[in-house]
Formats: structure tokens, sequence, C-alpha cells
DNA sequence: GATCGCGGTTGATTTGTATCAAGGTGAAGC
DNA sequence: GCTTCACCTTGATACAAATCAACCGCGATC
């Protein structure tokens, strides 16, 4: 387990008793709303480890919400090497580039043991028109996405690259009600590399850098950042200030 | 002018009589749906070269389709280093990143001389609810932003970047009913080097590359994609395959 | 408790790209 | 037609990060 997320519990299959509603799909919803909103969700059981969720170029019909843990989504490219486009926290969705092509881009896996929702797209979108603020909600989402994955191409050096994702890892736990400063990174650094695209040596040394520097405390897969200022400098603030 | 684009004509000035309605916000809207999107949507006279549509940071109230010629859009970072966010091509949307944060968080700027629509923002929101054939483009427009913005961080070596951008570019103007071989590159070498994350220089070498490769035939601005294959190799395939 | 194996770290070397510096080229203006 | 200037190209050098290689540490397995 990601050590941070609690286990999904029998109780926590419905949006209105969920804990994330707040940061999810139903923000701004009535109860009676909630009701129709959760009709068209399925929960499945958590997904362990590496298990996917979905495979790329399988026909799109449902997009997903973190409900506990992290799912992580990659596209392989024509020599077979795999790009992690993005790492999903509770409350954040992912499907959602394959709602144009109406086929999945990427394939979601589990990071650890993790469990989802399942939205049926043509129901939400029937809905969405009906509920003005779940329409909202999604076009914000959505927006938050495009910018997430634009900011993320203005960073080029490996120092920026790397602050800033801690940045953002921060700025979203921060969201969710964790600590921002204290943090468990439960990807393996060959899959920050990978997603940074660097190589997982360079992680490692800058890490060892950043902690030198005072910046950061890391231990294993333990983050504490240390000085938030010298971290938002170093990433130039191009994520998140 | 950029050279492909046909300059704005007063009768240009409706969504009906608008050769971008396959691509834009109409799609799928009946005449008299069209009418009332008509309405929400403010035509503004063509903007000059380097001219602003909005600045970072300003009030988040329009959303804005390319009519004609080309935008960029850019951040400034805490250096005050310009980063190309993206570049626009008639028919598509910018400013989408703005609704989450309910703020502009790039400048768009002309290229060259260019026209716009501006979309009224809370409007779309009421009439999206209202036609669902417009919300679903709303949605597929924004899954597509999505999807363009993190295929671009998938590519590292800087043939890929510059390969898929011009395989981008390729697909898009191809949709848009112009040749898919032959462009015309209105943007300066520095504004591509920029976006791409590289040095003019490193762009100016990699022409030079693909052209003694016989992989694209390239004159000042003007462009000619010789072999789509080889292209679409360098590239990974991670942009547009 | 010893062994295995994976993930992570550290060091040496190579490589791709940025940077620096200089020269070329074409469009706009006189 | 000549000048000017911005943009682009070309070459030499420097540097950041990848790669290659070895080693370490720790949990899993027997």
């Amino acid at each position: 387990m990601s050590g941070q997320i609690p286990l999904v519990s029998p109780s926590f299959l419905k949006c209105s008793s969920c804990s994330l509603g707040k940061l999810c799909l139903p923000v701004g919803l009535d109860k009676k709303d909630m009701l129709e909103l959760e009709q068209i969700i399925e929960n499945f059981s958590p997904y362990k480890n590496d298990e996917k969720v979905f495979e790329a170029d399988q026909k799109f019909d449902k997009i997903f919400a973190v409900k506990s843990g992290m799912f992580k989504t990659l596209v392989i490219d024509t020599q077979g090497n795999e790009h992690i486009v993005g790492f999903h926290l509770p409350g954040e969705l992912f499907g959602l580039d394959a709602i144009y092509p109406k086929k999945y881009i990427a394939t979601a896996m589990a990071i650890g043991t993790s469990s989802v929702c399942a939205i049926d797209y043509p129901e939400l979108e029937r809905l969405s028109g009906k509920f003005p603020s779940l329409q909202h909600q999604m076009f914000s989402l959505m927006s938050k996405e495009v910018h997430n994955s634009q900011s993320m191409m203005v960073e080029y050096s490996a120092d920026q690259k790397l602050a800033g994702f801690l940045l953002s890892l921060s700025s979203r736990y921060k969201q969710r009600g964790y600590s921002e400063t204290r943090m468990h990174l439960i990807m393996p650094r060959r899959d920050i590399a990978n997603h940074l695209n660097m190589a997982p040596e360079t992680v490692s040394r800058l890490f060892k850098r950043f902690q030198s520097d005072g910046v950061v405390d890391i231990k294993r897969t333990d983050l504490s950042i240390l000085d938030m200022e010298k971290l938002r400098q170093l990433a130039g603030c191009a994520s998140d200030c």
C-alpha cells in the first residue's frame, strides 16, 4: 500500500460517503443528483501492483477516478520504449485523453494496491448536460489536465524537472488533505526518471544534491521537503507558484 | 500573412458561413442552435504580428478560436524566460487552460496578421448544457488538447522533438484541408526552438540533416515533407501514427 | 542465517546539445 | 543599386546528462 491512502472499505463505495467528494466529479452536486451519478459508477475490486486498468488502443467507454493508491499511465513508442505520461492521485481522473480518439491512448497500471471508480462515459456526458455543476467540474478537471501537462513541457534542465515534479506532487497531496512537506514516493526511481525523461542515475544524483543543499530529506521512499522556497527557485516556478 | 490562410472577410463572421465549422465548436449543431452560439461570439478585427490577445494572470472570461493565421501561447518563468507552450491553427481553441484557475495562465500573441473568435465562457457553459453536441465537441477538443500536450512530453532527443513537431503540424493542416506534405513555417526558427526547448542552432542543423537524409525539403519558411515514413520513424511515432 | 536478486547509488567516460563566435542571406528602406 | 538589419546558418568549444560499469543495501526465499 501507498502508506498515505486508507484502504478502500465497503462504506466507501458511494460518492456521497467518499472523502474525495470535494475534489472529484461530484463537486457541487446535491444529494439527489449525486445518487444519479452513483448509478453510472462501477466499483471494481482493488488492483494489485502493475495490474492494468486498460490498455492502449482498447475501445474507450469509461473514464476512471482514483479512489485510493496511485496509478500510472504510459505509452509505448515504435521502438518499444515505455514513457510514463502521468501519475494519478486519489480524486484525479484518467482516461480523459481517450475521449477524442474514442480509444485509449495510454495504458493505465496500478502502483501498489490501488482502486478506482469506473464511470461510463456516454452516461457521464448525458448527466453533464443535465447537471450544470457536473459539467462545470468536468471542464475544470480537463482544463487542469491541460495545464498540468503543458507546465511539464516548460522545464528543461534536470533540476527544474525534478524540482517541478516534487512541487506538483506536494501541491496535489496538499489539496487532498495530506502533508505538503512529507510524502511517500511509492513509485520506483526508474519510473520517476522515465516520466521526466532522464536516467535513474540522474534522479539519484539530484536527490543527493537536493539533500546536501538542505532542500529535501530523502530516505528511500520517504521524502520531506525542508525548504519549499528553494525548491520553487530550482523549479523556476514553472509548475506551481 | 501566413500564406496558407485566406484573409478574414466580412461574410466570414458567422459560424454558419465559416469554413472551419467542421473542426471548430459548432460541429453537429443545427442552424437554429448555431445562431444561438453565434450570439455569444465576438469578432475582433485581426491582430497584427506580436499583438497580444490576452496576458497571463488576466481574469479569465473568454476562450478563443483561431479564425485565420496563427497564434502562439507562452508563459514566462521566474527568470524571465519565455516558453512557447503551443502554436494554434485555424479551428483550434486556446485559453482552455484558464478555465480551472479562472485566470489566463499563458499570454497569447498573433504570429503574422491573424484573427480569432472570442467566446464568452460562462455563456458557453450554459449553451453546452443545452446542446449535447456542443458539449460533446467541447469535451472532444479538450481531450485532444490533453492528448497533444502529453504527447509532447514523450519525445526526448532533439530529432524526435523536431520530427514530432513537423508531423503534428502536418496532420493538423491536413485536417484543415491543406496539404499534409507542403507547408509554410511562418514562425521564426527561434520560436520553434523555444517551443521544443532547444537552441535555434540545433533546429537549423537538424533541418539540414533531415534535408540531406531526404526526409524533407526546406527553403526558408517553405517546408516539403518528402518521406513521411522516415519522419515518423524519426519521431518514434509518439506524436501521430 | 546465508543467498539471491532487484532497486538504488556512485564513479568514469562518452555523447548530444547548448553556448559562443563568426559569417551568410534575403527582405525592407533609402 | 546599395545599405541595413534581422534571421538564419555554420563551425569550435563547453557542459550537462546519458551511458557503461561496478558496487551496495535490503527484502524475499530457501
